[in-house]
RNA sequence: GGCGAGUUGGCGGAGUGGUUACGCAGCGGAUUGCAAAUCCGUGUACACCGGUUCGAUUCCGGUACUCGCCUCCA
């Protein structure tokens, strides 16, 4: 039994995790990313969010009784866009290898920007291109049960076929028409009608149906997928809350008019800013993990700001948390030492179980800090998924650069000793200068080199 | 226009019907030859207007402002 509670987007307060579909195996379906390009920050937020649930959940039910899917959404125009280009270009190899090509880089990709942010993979990851009978089933049995029908090479869902439709996102299907803004396509039924199925002309990818060649509409590709793996009703479907409508909103008509239960607790991510502004792959405001990584900042360091700002609230991304991060886990790092991880701190959990409150596990990882309890710290970090930076820069010295220092740190000793603060003080601030870092301790002084460190600049000072 | 979220001290950011987190910065002190580092101490802030209440930042209603979704988007 935990005490874990979750807002439910659905019913809009939090609700108990449990009773879970199965007793003591949590099952949790979190949409993943459409693969054409890197990933961008935005991206990480929900990756991070559900890998920490993730490891609650672990940690509550043991590894074992978890299962965590999360998808890859490898058929769209986007990616069909981009191998367009590369064709075009003169990159060798037929549409369909160039649209496999970008999918599996940019997978590879997701896969290696997440672990850098600490984001482990998840049990399942599955690719829409290998679920096409299952989806071609499913909108099958639609139309037998009456709540989809073929048009001219399409197949779409038709919305009043489900009286619910709407009812996560809260909006009326009649409201949504009045204030609908798109063309509505002839072959429509209703104008809120969605595709399940659409046929592909010759270069794009398609797959042979009852229906004609063609591919399959996103939503029903998340449907298909959580059915297939996680059966036809589990406890936790995730995602950023740009995706309540339509996706989520879809995946809940495609499959309840299936008769499946589907997901019990819904959960959505609140966006992600940048300096204040919105960060979107339109507006071109947007930068991806890679670039952060590249520029020097620390997977960490993205994940631990991440995790300082709940995940149902807007988070800004400024370089200033970038920095107090950063800051924060270097002096976390000098107090945890070679401590071994303790028990995971009860309090940590606790906090955590209230619909993920990582910012308040976050201020107990400060009381930790501030107690010095260096086992406990650790264990805490680690149900986080929060990784430490070296206190010290990761530099390498050479005997003669370590000879030199030494000889410099003794000399500043005995001009001390000496009384001579002329001398002293021209060592400590050839120091700095050189990015040598010195504290005074009560048993002498200590030395690391910092990250700027330069020992070039230090022969001046014998 | 429809739907939804937010507004907390200099900044960031939790939480709570009454004892007022936490981090950063600042300030004071200890320590230090001076610094740095470290340690100790220090801040009654909860948008506005009503209502409920013995008491509201916390509950209810309204106002203002900000933001997101309604179209591919995490």
């Amino acid at each position: 039994m935990s005490d874990i509670r979750l807002y439910n987007t659905a019913v809009r307060d939090k609700v108990p995790l449990e009773p879970l579909v199965t007793p003591g195996q949590p099952k949790m379906y979190v949409c993943g990313p459409t693969v054409y390009d890197r990933a961008h920050l935005g991206n990480a937020r929900p990756a991070v969010l559900f890998d920490v649930l993730n490891r609650l959940l672990r940690h509550v039910y043991g590894a074992e009784n978890v299962t965590y899917v999360r998808n890859f959404t490898d058929v769209d125009d986007k990616i069909n866009a981009e191998a367009r280009r590369r064709m075009d270009a003169g990159v060798p190899g037929t549409m369909e290898e160039l649209i496999r090509g970008r999918s599996d880089e940019t997978i590879q990709w997701y896969l290696e920007d997440m672990a850098a942010v600490g984001v482990g993979e998840p049990d399942e990851m599955p690719r829409a291109t290998e679920y096409i009978a299952q989806m071609i089933a499913m909108i099958e049995a639609l139309i037998a049960r009456g709540h989809a029908y073929a048009a001219e090479g399409h197949v779409l869902f038709g919305v009043r076929s489900y009286d619910a439709y709407g009812k996560l996102s809260g909006r009326s299907v009649d409201d949504m028409i009045a204030g609908a803004r798109v063309e509505v396509a002839p072959y429509k039924a209703d104008p809120m009608d969605f595709v399940l199925w659409k046929p592909s002309s010759e270069e794009e990818p398609g797959w042979d149906s009852p229906w004609g060649r063609g591919r399959p509409g996103w939503h029903i590709e998340c449907s298909a997928m959580a059915a297939d793996l996680l059966g036809e009703t589990f406890d936790i479907h995730g995602g950023g809350n740009d995706l309540i409508f339509p996706h989520h909103e879809n995946e809940i008509a495609q499959s309840k008019c299936m008769g499946h239960a589907f997901a019990r607790i819904w959960m959505h991510n609140e966006m992600l800013q940048v300096e204040g502004k919105k960060m979107s792959k339109s507006l071109g405001n947007f930068f991806t993990v890679r670039d952060l990584l590249d520029q020097g900042i620390p997977g960490e360091v993205i994940r631990f700001v991440m995790l300082s700002t709940h995940y149902r609230k807007p988070m800004d991304w400024t370089a200033e948390k970038a920095a107090e991060a950063e800051a924060t886990l270097r002096k976390w790092d000098s107090i945890v030492g070679d401590a071994e991880p303790g028990d995971v701190p009860a309090e940590i959990v606790r906090v955590l179980s209230d619909d993920l409150n990582s910012p308040g596990a976050i201020a107990e990882l400060h009381r930790l800090a501030r107690e010095k309890d260096g086992p406990g710290l650790a264990a805490g970090l680690a149900l986080l998924g929060i990784g430490l930076l070296e206190g010290d820069a990761e530099v390498t010295l050479t005997d003669t650069v370590r000879d030199l220092v030494e000889t410099l740190i003794e000399a500043r000793r005995l001009a001390r000793a000496a009384m001579d603060f002329a001398r002293a003080d021209e060592l400590r601030d050839g120091f700095a200068e050189a990015g040598l870092v010195v504290k005074d301790t009560a048993t002498g002084a200590e030395w690391e080199a910092g990250p700027e460190f330069d020992p070039s600049k230090l022969e001046a000072l014998k």
